[in-house]
DNA sequence: CCGGTAATAT
DNA sequence: TAAAGTATTACCGG
């Protein structure tokens, strides 16, 4: 791989990465919104991110450079060559090594915003076309899209892509057809073979539920019939009584394909949809010549035969297995046999556009195709899903990752459709309501579902009712959680006739991914984060990666640990510290709220209270959690806050514009993408040039640099650009800046060695003392040596003040400093509006906890 | 309310 | 590359 050398000599990008361009660096500073300041001259400030970037590329980049090495090594060439031919490495891979000068171009190419790789399949988009955006819409629904930078996009057509559209309508003809218009070349004749190739199969064949009774279904019936060439699916097949004996083996079911017709999807209004973007229409109709969003199925005939219900997965396996995928559709306007939830969204209730669009391909023919939309944080989700439930207006089951995630779905069925509290049901671990009424809406948790072992009486019998009926609708929040080994479960443990998956990070750091194409289905919708920041449905964002400097000291260390205390040193790092200090006083000035992320518990701590600022992570409870989030909220003077990874999801705050990374280990691209999340929210997004902005703080020339880069990939492909800052301007000046003497890194440094070693041994945990607030646990015993009166074995120390807090563990553990105080604790207590805010969503459940109680204490007190 | 167990992600 | 190790959440039973 080719790497290149900053001036310092470091590490500064992979091969996926192609520098950016003079324009979008230029785009990113501006006046009032800028990232702190950095010497002009100093080119350590280094542009970085997002061109291009592709497996492909990657691959051409290895050839490349193996060429590349054997050339220089030739003795022959001057000192001048090599040095050019080093160069030339460095740029322009993408046809140093192909010439596509062969095809030709359309005499009109300048107007045809597209170009197809004969070799892989990949294709480019200019994306300052006048006709980019619909180009787009179709790109998304027949590609995957592998980077979506500033000016150019770049897709790739691949197996699984082109599933996904003949899945949303599309078909093979129409697909060449639009693709070729669109082209400054002629798709060549390879594409084309392989996009036949994909769709002459690939969503043929569908899974359909008519009057509750299980058919496959497809509009070519030699497909059907060669299906049932086999043993497996002729063994499933129940013969319909109205065909006759003679000629059953030949005979299908017939009826007109399915359309739209007078479906409606809730919360659209049709006319604003069309109002806006007419004039780029037109421009792409003409084009193209086809209608931009969707190309309407033939009207064909559509022919069926049915199959026993208890045999369904077989068949589903073995038409995978023969290479005809089953798509699933629920034609839920015929089911007359499962009960209809009587349920619609509030008439005030209207979604926007790409929601729209999401559900379209959902919907789009009338029935309820299976597969996952994905759109960002803060773009939606909910609603969408909400939305679908309301359509498709039967029985659901919705399941999502935690507990609070339960009751937010709830809390926000009743607020966007006409629910009652009786139509909803929660099933968690405390808390195992049942609907009344035939039909209904359960909200669960994927453990709930999946679990194996251990259940209780209750959730025995709740499970049996949740297998034991027919789900017009499951709704899988999160649905990237979905492959892992247990939670993979739920998909075929209840029966399901439609499925959608909804999540902002369809990735995942394993090749598991994959497998929701046909756990779920296809991948129907995915929305650019870009585009959606373009128009304010979400906040835009300001990404950079600050480079700390190690001290000579740490770096010392660092060399010399192992891997895993490594990471503690490197999270520690004083000029981290520092650019820590500096950043959140650089933007509290600004009026920003700030939230600072670490993995690391212990970093978390020890910045938090070394900088002054409430924090929370796993340990804290409920009750603190949310006094410190409603600070945030709403006092002017909390406008920061640390939190470790319980931050990553589900925690809501719109009033947050700026987010710090301190540590996070490990190359995760969805917790960077959720993460980011976080601020897309924002409030004030629509004011006036306003922007977020999103720093991670990595250690110069350790691991954290290699996990940056990873991290990053995901947001670099939606089209984020990540700038690199090696210098604080004015970092100097800060005037309580902290360890700035030699002799205070030497006493942090020691903590953390003292740490990890106190860390290794067990037993070191310690209950909350009786000076902390309920709910207020430090999980460990963060390195303080039995010692009790030496200052330089205290972590983090400068001057000492003895606190009078008591530690259960003992006083000569405990004697506090002055600045190691949690700053949660002098926040005053919450007043009982502000406890609300927690109790709101589950205050029913208390009541119900309560009650329970005193059910318990009264049958007891009788019993005896 | 707390401890134990198991799960996920990397 | 595989494996270990960390943080977190959920569930259950006492």
């Amino acid at each position: 791989m080719s790497l290149k050398r900053s001036a310092e000599g470091s590490y500064q990008g992979s091969s996926k990465r192609v520098r950016q361009t003079a324009d979008q660096e230029d785009s990113i500073m501006d006046e009032d919104d800028a990232i702190p300041p950095s010497p002009p001259e100093d080119n350590s400030m280094v542009p970085r991110g997002a061109t291009i970037n592709l497996s492909a590329l990657t691959r051409k980049l290895a050839e490349s450079k193996r060429k590349h090495d054997t050339d220089i090594s030739d003795p022959n060439l001057s000192s001048l060559d090599i040095h050019r031919r080093q160069q030339n490495a460095l740029v322009s891979h993408i046809f140093s090594t192909q010439d596509f000068s062969f095809l030709h171009l359309k005499a009109d190419h300048a107007s045809r915003p597209i170009w197809i790789s004969p070799e892989d399949g990949h294709i480019i988009l200019e994306a300052f076309s006048p006709i980019a955006e619909q180009a787009q819409d179709f790109l998304t629904a027949i590609s995957e899209p592998v980077s979506r930078p500033t000016f150019i996009h770049e897709y790739k057509l691949t197996s699984y892509s082109l599933y996904a559209a003949v899945s949303v309508g599309l078909q093979t003809d129409d697909i060449i057809e639009v693709l070729n218009r669109l082209s400054k070349v002629p798709v060549p004749e390879q594409i084309v073979t392989f996009i036949k190739s994909c769709t002459v199969s690939y969503g043929k064949v569908k899974l359909v539920l008519k009057h509750n009774k299980y058919f496959v279904e497809s509009s070519h019936p030699d497909i059907l019939q060669r299906l049932l060439k086999d043993s497996v699916i002729r063994e499933a097949r129940i013969i319909t009584t109205q065909t006759d004996n003679s000629i059953r083996a030949n005979t299908f079911t017939t009826s007109k394909a399915p359309t739209k017709g007078n479906l409606v999807i809730p919360g659209t209004k049709e006319a604003e949809k069309r109002k806006d973007g007419k004039s780029d229409e037109d421009l792409f109709t003409s084009v193209v010549g086809v209608e931009g969003d969707e190309v309407d199925e033939d009207d064909d005939n559509v022919h069926a035969f049915q199959i026993k219900d208890t045999q369904i997965d077989d068949v589903k396996k073995r038409c995978n297995e023969l290479d005809y995928p089953m798509l699933e559709e629920y034609d839920f306007r015929n089911d007359t046999l499962n009960t209809n939830l009587d349920i619609d969204l509030k008439p005030a209730t209207v979604i926007r556009p790409y929601q729209e669009t999401s559900l379209s391909k959902m919907f789009g023919n009338g029935r309820a195709r299976s597969g996952i939309i994905v759109l960002p944080c803060g773009a939606g989700k909910t609603l969408v899903g909400i939305t679908a439930a309301c359509t498709i207006k039967k029985s659901c089951l919705v399941l999502c990752t935690s507990s609070v995630s339960v009751m937010q779905w709830k809390q926000q069925f009743m607020q966007w459709s006409n629910v009652t509290d009786r139509q909803i049901a929660v099933f968690t671990a405390d808390q195992k309501e049942r609907f009344a009424g035939e039909s209904g809406i359960v909200v669960s948790t994927y453990s709930m579902v999946a679990n194996t072992h251990n259940r209780s009486h209750e959730s025995k019998k709740m499970m049996e009712f949740l297998t034991s009926r027919e789900w017009g609708f499951i709704l899988l929040d999160e649905v990237h959680v979905v492959p892992a080994q247990m939670f993979r479960r739920v998909v075929t443990t209840i029966k399901a006739h439609s499925k959608l998956g909804l999540t902002a990070t369809l990735v995942r750091e394993d090749d598991k991914i994959a497998d929701l194409n046909y756990m779920i289905g296809p991948k129907l919708y995915e929305a650019n984060w870009m585009d959606l920041a373009a128009k304010g449905h979400i906040a835009n964002v300001q990404c950079a990666e600050v480079w700390c400097q190690m001290t000579p000291e740490f770096y010392h260390e660092y060399l010399r640990e192992q891997s895993r205390k490594r990471m503690l040193l490197y999270c520690m790092n004083p000029k981290k510290f520092q650019a820590c200090q500096f950043l959140i006083k650089y933007h509290e000035d600004r009026g920003d709220k700030i939230i600072v992320f670490s993995d690391n518990v212990f970093a978390l701590e020890a910045y938090a209270k070394r900088l002054g600022k409430p924090y929370i992570h796993g340990g804290t409870g409920q009750v603190e959690r949310m006094r410190v989030l409603s600070y945030f909220r709403s006092d002017p003077r909390v406008s920061t806050i640390f939190l470790s990874k319980v931050g990553d999801t589900s925690i809501d705050l719109p009033e947050a514009t700026c987010l710090i990374q301190i540590s996070s280990h490990f190359g995760s691209r969805r917790q960077e993408a959720q993460r980011l999340g976080r601020i897309l929210r924002a409030k004030r997004r629509n004011d006036e040039g306003f922007n977020a902005f999103f720093y991670s703080l990595v250690s110069k020339d350790t691991q954290e640099m290699f996990y940056s880069t990873k991290r990053q990939q995901f947001l670099i492909d939606q089209g984020y650009a990540f700038k690199v800052i090696t210098h604080l301007d004015g970092l100097e000046e800060l005037p309580d800046l902290v360890y700035r003497t030699k002799e205070e890194q030497i006493e942090l440094i020691q903590s953390v060695l003292i740490a990890n070693e106190a860390d290794a041994d067990l037993g070191t945990d310690i209950k909350s003392g009786e000076g902390d607030l309920a709910g207020t646990v430090t999980s460990k015993d963060f390195g303080m040596p039995g010692t009790g009166s030496s200052s330089s074995n205290r972590f983090p120390t400068t001057h000492r003040t003895t606190g009078s807090l008591t530690g259960l563990s003992g006083a000569q553990h405990m004697s506090y400093i002055e600045q190691n105080k949690s700053v949660n604790k002098t926040l005053p207590k919450a007043s009982s509006s502000q406890a609300a805010q927690r109790n709101k969503l589950f205050m029913k459940r208390d009541k119900n906890l309560q009650q329970a109680r005193k059910e318990r204490a009264a049958a007891s007190g009788s019993g005896t």
